[in-house]
DNA sequence: GATGAATGAGTATTCATTCAT
DNA sequence: CATGAATGAATACTCATTCAT
């Protein structure tokens, strides 16, 4: 007579699957897309059967949705910096790279994000899953709160806005902060979609960023 | 008996039609992704029936390639500048120009083309569809060659190269071009993706750039 | 070079596959059950392809709904006796004959809602589907109006109390009425699902019924 | 070595179970429908697993056979009278009465099984599961034997035929017959599908009923 | 006995593609 | 050339049943 699994142990075997189920449908959807990956691509990547998914997830929609869900979340709390809501220009650099960390080892979960970006209806709900905080109207929000999109875009707007001070610019010129948000943004690219790694050119580029707009 | 004329109002209607599907389906893909785009879907925003896609268009997928097949010729066409394999500043002033323009009146395109470029499979038959020519490797190509993206490359590369050289800086420094280009690319995205259109904002940026790395 | 259908052409087609399919859907539901009916069975006995049904209709259950609808406007249709509120004997005669004729005619039909009232869900859906119409508040309804359950049931209330009148019994005695119901119902289900038919058993039953009740 | 004790104990838990899972299958079945109720569901209800249910059942099928049977030999049992194959007036009185009782407490048995009668199959197979006993075709059956459906019928039968003797009528008109059928079963199906009970009305409709056909 | 994770056959539904007219 | 009815392969999802523990 064998005892039946313990609560615990069920609770682990669970764990385990969802993991599992989510890391093959990561890859998945990002090399492939969503639409082109299907569940049974997915159970056979991960060694399982089509039902087993459901088990676990409502629909093919929602393992996605849990998928961004999850990573948003682990994202957000890997920069979980000193939220004074200001930016030092050492808070800037400690900030860039992490960032770049993060891009290269959840390479595909920005994969992924980058191509529902890219169509309309899903960069909708998408956006809409970031909704903005109160704390955003309010200055002087909880520590703790996420540092949601537009959290992240006011530090940087009010850093870039402090750094026109110093060297004399009109406070409210958008030029270096543009061509900033504008370099990261091919340079996180390149990191998320190239195959190879090469972290020290990234370094590079990455000092050079900082030396330009630091 | 039908006179020539005839048939050759024929063959104007057979134009416009293609052009009508390409045009539809271009948005419709670029709007929803190629999967999430039904023949129906065109068919409709056309005002045409399914069956009439088939008789211009072998598949949905012939007609994915022959748009951007289309697409790219005209890019290529309009930016058929005095191809010396040779770059001035000014020419690449020019050049950059230009590619802004295409990048706002051909959004769609471009948004279509990310969103490929996304996808792994579709990345490799994309790019496998732009055979580097032969007059890469043998210098003094062809005039009336396409600027295949190497050569592209080539010419952004050696313009770098010498403007290395002339600012006393070791000629084969990557560092500006990278810089350049992730900058360049951060910026066509936003205009690409953008739903609004700033062209006022956008030439400042551009301007920018080109105070930057001109 | 043949010409194209035309749009009554079409139309033709249509109406006649929507005929096929919901006899045969009726009748497949009727017999196995609304579950153990696939769309395959359906397909198969209509002799058509299983995505052919989803071109006119929604779901599975939206063919059923369909049936229901049609049938059940049939029969109202069918029905439509002089509707002034007020039954006589004779047209209560009339009334029972109709409905018996329909009973057997429509025979599968009658299966299928017996079947669904039997199930709990099916039940509160399909009554939420006779939403009483106000004329049974105000009395003197348009004539035109469908004859709802409840203004059939009301009907045989008044000739049941006038009925006790001209007997000599308590206005609102509900015996006779009661004991009419539940002998017609138990007739109509013995006619319902009955495999052969009886014709002139089943008049004699009328006829006893009407000696009993009229 | 365990005690005899424990081994009964068991054996009790058992039972317990066993009745437990019929019962929750039972009003399952008949609220819902066979195929629209899991084993998922059943088991959820009856606050157990789904595996636990195939320790005692077979199969789904067998669990509802299984219930079908439990009731049936159920209602046989209480309907055991003198089986002499002879109803007197009161014995049929008394039966009605007891049927009547049966149908109200065992409401949710006799919904599952006019929702079974309404599919062919279901039926076929039901019906296939009372054979008849041969002690019908010799007269003069074994006590102990089971009121089959045909017993019944008959003793039925010759009821209305001693009736209209009594009543100078053609011995085997079956008009009474027929009608007293037709009201019992409108009756049935009204107790059995009524939401909530009014026992008081069932019995003034009983006592008319009686009235009329005893 | 008991659990619930796991399986996989079965089903509704979609959609690219064909074809008679 | 044009239509849209028709096909059927593909796919998401369900659920009875099994089985390791």
């Amino acid at each position: 007579v064998m005892a039946p699994r313990t609560a615990m142990q069920f609770e682990r075997m669970r764990e385990e699957k969802i993991v599992l189920i989510m890391d093959v449908a990561l890859e998945l959807f990002a090399r492939r897309g969503f639409h082109a990956t299907t569940i049974h691509h997915i159970a056979r990547h991960a060694g399982i059967s089509n039902g087993l998914i459901y088990n676990y997830f409502e629909s093919k929609e929602a393992l996605q949705k849990a998928i961004i869900y999850k990573y948003v979340n682990e994202v957000y709390r890997y920069l979980d910096i000193d939220r004074d809501g200001y930016l030092s220009g050492d808070e800037l650099e400690f900030f860039l790279r992490k960032i770049t960390l993060i891009l290269r080892e959840r390479r595909y979960f920005w994969r992924l994000l980058v191509q529902l970006l890219t169509q309309d209806d899903a960069r909708k709900e998408l956006l809409g899953t970031f909704p903005e905080p109160d704390s955003l109207m309010h200055p002087g929000h909880e520590p703790g709160d996420y540092l949601y999109p537009s959290l992240i875009l006011k530090m940087l707007t009010d850093y870039f806005s402090e750094r026109n001070l110093r060297r004399g610019i009109a406070r409210d010129d958008r030029t270096d902060f543009e061509m900033f948000l504008y370099t990261f943004s091919g340079f996180a690219l390149k990191i998320i979609f190239s195959e190879t790694e090469d972290a020290e050119a990234d370094m590079r580029t990455l000092n050079r960023i900082l030396e330009l707009y630091k």
